[in-house]
DNA sequence: TCGTAACGCGTCAACGTTGACGTAGTTTCG
DNA sequence: CGAAACTACGTCAACGTTGACGCGTTACGA
């Protein structure tokens, strides 16, 4: 039996006091038009009876609820859960809270939760959106919910994009390997991705491929994880023995490939020179500490947390961002 | 200008097939008390109206939304994003949708966000409380919102609490590495949790404290990340240099601890063996590979949403649970 | 044949809040 | 001194849904 309460609400306030409870609410939301009398009496009244303001039926007109999500593909890796800390401070900042969701990269979980989510007033969603997504997210943007995506441009009018520079960060992998005096380098990557997410493939194939001097351009698809980027690294390691250096995907698959050099036998970086991607915190615990691509989570955060905001309020598709990456030199390369 | 087509809501459909709303609700909750071709032409207006149940109206009149919330304290630490897949899992199969949120280990985020779910008509808490929330989190559950607790037990009808068998596991950890021929056990621990979680450091003191046989117990206090352990092992090789075997609070301190190690100049497990505790999966990844004590978060994430369910269904504290842990031997001891 | 139950549906109020608007009483100012 | 503006409220409907209840038809068993 559990001895709960009743909640108060408007009305018991107001009833208390001897006012309406449009004035109370008045006074919750601060508008102004009460006296400071009233003001005081009614305040007195809401910490006696414990009143909070019900956000359902506060949402359920005016249609907001100060709330966004994140919704991320896989918690396990370690960039997002420190993605959402930038996102998290952001939306803090501005009054929000955020809640994280997590699709396991499937589409249909992914379509649930924006569903979910529209019709549960949330503000906005801040979305990586799923390998296999496909154009559905769209359909809720449609409708009405913002939707700020990570890295993929959905390119629709209730919708906006913030980037990293990931072809910039291919650049500075390839150049950085290079200047070590690397020659032949392969590039591990993740073949499930959407089309918008190879550009960096492309980047790598103009910089590495055939015709630049170099190459040909070694590139191995493979799950984004730790065991993808063992497991590809050992294809690299058999196929192609001429491989002095390696760019990564993501961190955790480099993490996953300098295990698969080291159980070869071979060691990194005198044999094979690895850099990766993202710069999660673990990449500087690792040993040898792993060079790699910084991708700027705060940054991202706050530039993803302010554009849905815009979008939001505006209802005007704010322009694309791409934030700036940058080199991160360790042990690895 | 967003072209957002107003939302159809139950009315829109009621009128375009010619019946009341409430019968289109009816046929959208299945609960019968309409003809095989009512429910046709209705399911059909549903479609091509594109209609969406408002969630928000709905929770406001039932008072219940199918959504839980499991708040954590960091998600830095793998582990919170690991126990994360096991609610969701459980949470899931129990078509319950979950929402995470983070309280960075402030009690006044801690706060507002129960307070935030309370109102926006969340089903439930799967919490992981801040060190310093004391008792506030009761205060909530004694309004109304069903909270269970993970590790620590708040004592309160509309509580519950799901545990691992930590002293359990520090039993498994200390006799395993006296196996190991260990005579001197650190334990290294944290010192900014409540005082429940504390009930493992009384264990190891029990096992190998002065009287034991063994010890002194060596105990030092320090913040549960890879810095704290680093640190507080450094603190442990200089002022106990006897000591052969840590046993340490969480894994992410396991891995600084044994760093700490290698830059001393000493290595693991022959001069020092360590043990850790949550068995994160980085720990198998580790080198060298971490011992360790697993908890068992799929049973946690399941144990709890059942408990959420059986609190909020039926306003009865379920009896607490203790669930197993095992001791996963690697490298490191 | 009639009473009764089951079926299929409608009506109405309520959930707790805010937006739009109204209205006394007071102040301001030309 | 009268019109206008302002202050401090109150009233009412609406947000979109569901719970409680009612009512006319049909079916069925005695």
């Amino acid at each position: 039996m559990s001895q709960r309460q009743a909640k108060a609400t408007l009305h018991d306030v107001a009833a208390k006091v001897g006012v309406s409870p449009r004035t109370v609410s008045r006074v919750v939301n601060d508008e102004g038009g009460f006296s400071e009398k009233t003001r005081g009496r009614v305040l007195a009244a809401i910490s006696e009876l414990d009143y909070r303001p019900n956000l359902l039926a506060r949402s359920l007109v005016t249609n907001r609820s100060n709330t966004l999500a994140l919704i991320v593909t896989v918690i396990d890796d370690p960039f997002f859960p420190e993605l959402a800390h930038g996102v998290q401070a952001a939306a803090r900042s501005r009054g929000l809270t955020m809640y994280l969701a997590v699709t396991e990269d499937r589409a249909d979980l992914e379509q649930e939760l924006l569903s979910r989510m529209m019709s549960q007033a949330i503000d906005g969603a801040i979305l990586f959106p799923a390998s296999q997504s496909g154009t559905e997210p769209l359909h809720h943007a449609e409708i009405g919910l913002p939707i700020v995506t990570i890295d993929i441009d959905f390119d629709h009018p209730n919708t906006c994009c913030v980037r990293s520079d990931l072809e910039g960060g291919v650049s500075l992998a390839v150049e950085h390997l290079r200047s070590r005096g690397r020659k032949h380098i392969a590039m591990l990557t993740n073949g499930e991705l959407p089309l918008e997410r190879r550009r960096r493939e492309s980047a790598f194939r103009v910089l590495h491929g055939a015709g630049s001097g170099y190459g040909p351009a070694v590139v191995v698809e493979c799950e984004a994880t730790y065991d993808g980027g063992y497991r590809s690294m050992q294809r690299v390691l058999n196929d192609h023995p001429e491989v002095d250096g390696v760019f990564a995907y993501n961190d955790v698959m480099a993490i996953g490939a300098v295990s698969a050099i080291k159980d070869a036998g071979r060691t990194v970086p005198e044999d094979i020179a690895v850099v990766g991607c993202d710069d999660i915190e673990m990449s500087a615990r690792f040993s040898p500490g792993l060079t790699s691509i910084r991708l700027d989570r705060e940054r991202l955060g706050s530039e993803a947390v302010s554009r849905l905001i815009e979008l939001r309020d505006t209802g005007i598709r704010p322009d694309p961002v791409t934030v700036p990456v940058s080199l991160v030199v360790r042990e690895s390369a």
